[in-house]
DNA sequence: CTAATATATTCATTTATAGGAATATAGTGC
DNA sequence: GCACTATATTCCTATAAATGAATATATTAG
């Protein structure tokens, strides 16, 4: 009940589902959702907590990046399945088309200097 | 999106999960719900409201009574596709089994008097 | 019409959640 | 070690959601 639960409350913020669509597209850093979102850093990184908690994402560090994908789904059934609905689910919604189209532009190397 | 969250904010919280779950059982009226979820009648009218307003339920009046099920999945392809996982999810949950267990002794003409 | 019953709505209070600002942590390069 | 950068955590505030009490609506019985 408590897994199931989580999966739904993850899902029930526009931003974290916007999240989960950009991911379908790419692995991301937290600064380049940043940007995408515009939202600050740390509401970001609330948010991919929620996301990983409920087993719908997950991270590898790469030096000073975190970088997140899309689970596999093992760590939840109910993850799993909201994952797989929404490769089809909210494709024709203005809103992600919107931050889908940004996202070519959003490159780490400009908004991560070193 | 709205549509797509609505489903999802309505499946957040455990006592409608378990009037989904029950009502997998029977067709039940407000006054049998709040008997079995042991919560005030005003909150089970809200529950169902939100439930309804996601497009998982719809109701019947029937002389005083309003008499809920499940909603065929027409109004929201969201609710369509957690309505029908949720028939084999959580099967297993101590929490459900609990409740169903209830349900066969609950019985309207026990707990409305006319 | 009035009385009684099942359900819905409103209101006030509490509790949870999202957001930003400031701060802390961790990794890199010197 | 220090400075710098990417991310995480804490704290505070504002907004949303859940709950119970009281009230309103609708239907039936008389």
């Amino acid at each position: 009940m408590k897994a199931f639960l989580k999966v739904m409350r993850a899902l029930s913020d526009p931003n974290r589902v916007k999240i989960i669509k950009m991911l379908q597209h790419k692995v991301m850093c937290v600064c380049e959702m940043q940007a995408a979102l515009q939202i600050a850093q740390p509401s970001v990184s609330k948010h991919l907590k929620i996301l990983e908690d409920a087993g719908l994402v997950i991270f590898h560090k790469d030096g000073m990046w975190v970088n997140y994908q899309l689970a596999d789904g093992s760590a939840s059934p109910y993850a799993a399945s909201l994952l797989g609905n929404l490769r089809h689910w909210l494709e024709d919604d203005s809103e992600f088309a919107e931050i889908v189209e940004k996202l070519s532009s959003i490159r780490r190397e400009d908004l991560c200097r070193r």
